[in-house]
RNA sequence: UGGGGCGUAGCUCAACUGGUAGAGCACCUGGUUUUGAUCCAGGAGGUUGUAGGUUCGAGUCCUACCGCCCCAGCCA
């Protein structure tokens, strides 16, 4: 044998770090000596659920600390106490540590430095470089200019630092409405870069914070807030996503205007798209609150919470992010490569079980009634540490409906009138006879076994072609399994400005009763609970819900096995 | 008809300062197999958006054009 922890892997997250072009600027600093260590941070706003999109961020940020010996910070964005909410703050956190990073000592919020940032404020004011304006939010949408035509600037504009400091500390002092004033920054009304046309930098939000309560009433725009933190933080490499690319000239103009401690850098990059699945926010939160979806865990959204309930493993997240790598091309990529990857990951962990979906009955008729075999069946082939289980055997079983045919086409290896075929781990049966209701529906199938052929060995060498799986009916365990699928039935809901919940994929969810498992499924922990993602074998990768229990077990496929015969039989039909 | 980005295989990405275009996923063959899985071997698939230019030589440099994405929140 040999020893499998030498094998390169590419897809296994703990082989060579990756390179993509924010790497190699990493990489480039740190050999020029730019930096005493690299600082990054993962900065979400606490406004809803962190999805497979936030995963390339925080393997992006969490990666590139710990591949450089440097650290990452988690700071969370909380500018905007209108939209935001300390159950988001909770629920972010699980999530991150879910995905196997760690912050250590690194956790902070934007509201941790709201006096330091209002004092740069008024350092703005005193420079000159920030005004307060009193014009309405449509006034200043006119005043701002279009793409083409230069803005206009503010009558407030020329106000002395002695007013403007004034009216700023009354503004944070509550004595006005919100929306009635706001501090700007005096860059250019004429600037062909939007955002450098006397950008909002404070805006007045009588709303309890998460945080700070009502201990203020003007909060800090993203562009005053984020780059200042930053710094605050002696981030190194601040990274982005592309949409932030114009922002960037602003990040630097407030930095270089401050007295901050530190000028970190921005760099962007593309963020993830993936096919059959929406990854904005706004549409994510219209999916759960509409009801659309169960909440934000439901196993069909691409949530981290959903995905963790899903049975979807953190490594294998994790090796999806490391293959899609990192570029500044907008692009969508294919749901096929994630569960390409899961599957890589759970093929060599997870453990082999029977479970059969859609059972019919199989009696053995040449079995002594009432006898039981307990059988050794392997826990995982690819895995020789993984040991053996005890399944039982018996004269009735349950296998899947799929895996019998009364008139089969040529290369249908299963269970077929006069055809013998292997009960995984069990024997060699062959179909003899079947019963049928009467509507003609095939409810009963009869055959005889080889009792020389424990274990699954023909005795003689014979081949045998089919394998199918079963669980004994008297040992088995009922269960309901939900399958899961695309959430939505095009590859990008909402395309061209099409409303996403026209392709909703009614079957993205399966619900299976009746359905018969091996009794050591009994009892499973679901994968949210730290439980067991497991292969049922021929059928997929599943793990137990928290929907179910010991009583009533619910079981929720992660993701199928490949399945070439679905394709030959596909083809074979059309 | 402003500004900022991006165009390499069906998809996602590589290709150090210019030196014969590669990988993973997907697809197709064949082999192995007590999971029609896994694994192994092989195959198909590119006029590197287009057109010029520089050069002995261009995916890499220059010019022009085309296409797509983002920006006119007191969201992030």
């Amino acid at each position: 044998m040999t020893d499998a922890s030498t094998t390169a892997d590419p897809a296994d997250d703990t082989g060579d770090a990756p390179r993509d072009f924010i790497r190699d600027i990493v990489h480039g600093d740190l050999e020029a000596g730019k930096h005493a260590g690299v600082v990054t941070r993962f900065p979400p706003e606490p406004n809803g659920y962190l999805h497979i999109g936030h995963a390339k961020s925080i393997c992006l940020n969490f990666g590139i600390a710990e591949e450089t010996g440097g650290r990452c910070h988690l700071r969370f964005d909380d500018t905007n106490p209108a939209k935001e909410e300390q159950r988001y703050i909770d629920a972010i956190q699980e999530d991150v540590r879910w995905l196997g990073f760690d912050w250590g000592e690194h956790l902070f919020h934007a509201s941790d430095y709201f006096e330091q940032l209002f004092q740069w404020a008024e350092h703005l004011i005193g420079q000159g470089l920030a005004y307060v304006d009193d014009q309405s939010a449509e006034a200043m949408r006119e005043s701002r200019g279009t793409l083409t035509a230069p803005g206009t600037n503010s009558p407030f504009r020329d106000r002395t630092p002695e007013e403007n400091l004034e009216l700023f500390q009354a503004m944070r002092a509550g004595d006005f409405p919100d929306g009635a004033r706001v501090l700007r920054a005096k860059i250019d009304m004429a600037a062909p870069n939007i955002n450098l046309r006397d950008p909002v930098l404070y805006r007045i939000i009588h709303a309890p914070h998460p945080r700070t309560g009502d201990a203020w009433s003007i909060y800090p725009t993203y562009d005053f807030a984020h780059g200042q933190s930053d710094a605050l933080e002696g981030i190194t490499h601040s990274l982005c996503t592309l949409e932030f690319e114009d922002h960037r000239p602003l990040y630097e103009w407030l930095i270089e205007n401050l007295p901050v401690p530190s000028a970190p850098k921005q760099y962007e990059f593309a963020r993830l798209n993936l096919s059959h699945t929406v990854l904005s926010k706004r549409k994510l939160i219209q999916l759960v609150e509409d009801g659309h979806v169960t909440g934000w865990d439901d196993p069909r959204l691409p949530t981290l919470a959903g995905l963790r309930r899903r049975g979807v493993p953190p490594e294998g997240l994790r090796a999806f992010i490391r293959q899609i790598g990192v570029s500044k091309v907008d692009s969508v990529v294919d749901l096929a490569m994630l569960n390409a990857a899961l599957r890589e990951h759970l093929n060599r962990v997870a453990s082999r079980r029977m479970g059969v979906l859609r059972p019919l009955k199989l009696v053995i008729d040449t079995w002594p009634e009432g006898e039981v075999d307990w059988l050794d069946a392997i826990n995982n082939p690819q895995d020789d540490t993984a040991g053996s289980r005890k399944v039982p055997f018996g004269r009735e079983l349950w296998i899947e409906q799929d895996d019998f045919m009364e008139d089969a086409p040529r290369k249908y290896f299963r269970l077929t009138p006069g055809q013998e075929v292997r009960l995984r781990y069990g024997y060699l049966v062959t179909c003899t006879d079947v019963v049928k209701d009467a509507d003609g529906n095939v409810i009963e199938v009869h055959a005889t076994h080889d009792p020389d052929s424990r274990g699954g060995n023909a005795p003689d060498g014979r081949k045998v072609r089919g394998t199918i799986h079963w669980v004994s009916a008297e040992h088995g365990v009922a269960a309901e399994v939900r399958l899961i699928d695309h959430l939505f039935t095009s590859e990008q809901p909402g395309a061209g400005g099409a409303d996403p919940l026209d392709d909703l994929n009614p079957a993205a969810l399966e619900v299976l009763t009746g359905c018969w498992l091996e009794p050591a499924l009994a009892d499973a922990t679901p994968a949210a609970s730290g439980g067991e993602t497991v292969q049922f074998e021929r059928l997929g990768y599943f793990t137990a819900d928290p929907d179910g229990s010991p009583a009533s077990p619910v079981f929720i496929r992660t993701v199928g096995l490949r399945d070439t015969w679905a394709k030959v039989a596909a083809k074979g039909a059309s």
